[in-house]
DNA sequence: TGCTTATGTTAATCCTATTTACATTTGATG
DNA sequence: CATCAAATGTAAATAGGATTAACATAAGCA
């Protein structure tokens, strides 16, 4: 195509302002950035971001699924730097979440904040938490390894990503440290993901399923 | 004073105003109220609230520590309802701070939503979270009504905490039942705080000090 | 080529926070 | 009590930012 299209038509400009977007927040460590700005950072005017996206909700609900991929992939990352089923890999996943947490803030918020997503999309949702499906497969395996492979390994990871998932927040919004300044988050959670995880394998293998069969109650 | 005073000068606007803001949030369910329309309520024009407040995000600020203030009351309540050390206790109180997250979603986040406090509100915050005191003192209770009280109740409640909060923002937010529809939360944390409670008493005495010991590495 | 759709542009429109200039009240002080 | 300064309100701007309307250009296709 010759110059004067590519000049009037982006070629991709729904990924760009997704992209400029998220270097507005990066930049300010905040979501309130504005559509003009993004537009002109991608050099385009005020308007043409409303052919690609209803309204800055939908902008944002672009930019945060930028935001999982980047999650997902650190998850990946860190999963393949440890050994199969070790304990160690897994405190090794919370370390990752607490460290994106605190170095991504803004995205890290707009990633779990209820930002009033339609049902179609909550049903696709599940497919891009990729991080946590990491952990339920980590965790499955830890569970394997020592022959414990029939506990629900699900559970466990929810149980453990709660908790990972408390401190991150609580730490990306300098509360953790407000009790208590020598709080270690690390330490916190590799304490908590152990005696949840250790603590069920140290029961009688019958006490264990019998706790792990009456997880759900009806 | 005459009732012509009392027309022009409203006597308590600062509050009348973080109430009428409350109350749009409450209605609206969002942080999303308009200065205008909160003035309006309160019955005041739309720049009065600016005699009270720098900007919205001070309202905003003023709003939260109402929410505390609700947070805390139903923390003791709950508290003042159970006996005194008991297990029973702390998982009321872990239901409480649930029930609070989904009946009230937006204060919750307003809550703990970093808002780039001056240094000097958060030293004075951590007299705010009244409701973590309250968790704190019912954990060294636990203990002690166990023989353990030299066990470090902050660092357990915290953790405590952690998980309770983190079960609590993934359901305020509807991302708990995205994974396991069936998944019970208040189960979730029953489960996950008894085995941290309870697991750290099971050790011990010797075992149980050495891992207290070790909470906070240098 | 000529039509239809997709994608951009510019110039409004609208809503809301915040400020400015002016008015009323209160409270302290002589 | 009379008066002045500070506190608290009001009405009328100002400003910034989202969103839309009307119009232009490019692409894809019959």
């Amino acid at each position: 195509m010759s110059k004067a299209r590519c000049n009037y038509h982006h070629g991709d400009l729904r990924n760009a302002l997704i992209i400029a977007a998220a270097e507005l927040i990066e930049r300010d460590g905040t979501l309130d950035f504005s559509m003009a700005e993004t537009a002109s950072r991608a050099g385009v005017s005020t308007a043409a971001p409303y052919r690609h996206f209803a309204d800055k909700e939908e902008l944002l609900r672009g930019v945060r699924d930028l935001a999982f991929l980047g999650l997902d992939q650190a998850a990946i990352t860190t999963m393949d730097a440890h050994e199969e089923g070790s304990l160690e890999g897994i405190l090794a996943l919370g370390h990752t979440y607490l460290a994106f947490a605190r170095s991504k803030r803004a995205f890290f918020s707009l990633m779990w904040e209820d930002r009033g997503d339609s049902a179609e999309r909550r049903l696709e949702a599940q497919s891009k938490y990729g991080g946590f499906a990491v952990l339920v497969n980590m965790v499955q395996k830890f569970f394997e390894k020592r022959g414990r492979g029939e506990l629900d390994a699900l559970y466990f990871a929810t149980q453990v990503w709660s908790m990972a998932h408390g401190i991150a927040t609580l730490e990306a919004n300098q509360i953790l440290d407000l009790f208590d300044a020598s709080i270690q988050p690390e330490h916190l959670l590799d304490d908590g993901a152990r005696t949840m995880l250790t603590g069920i394998l140290s029961q009688t293998g019958d006490a264990a399923i019998k706790q792990a069969d009456i997880k759900k109650p009806v």
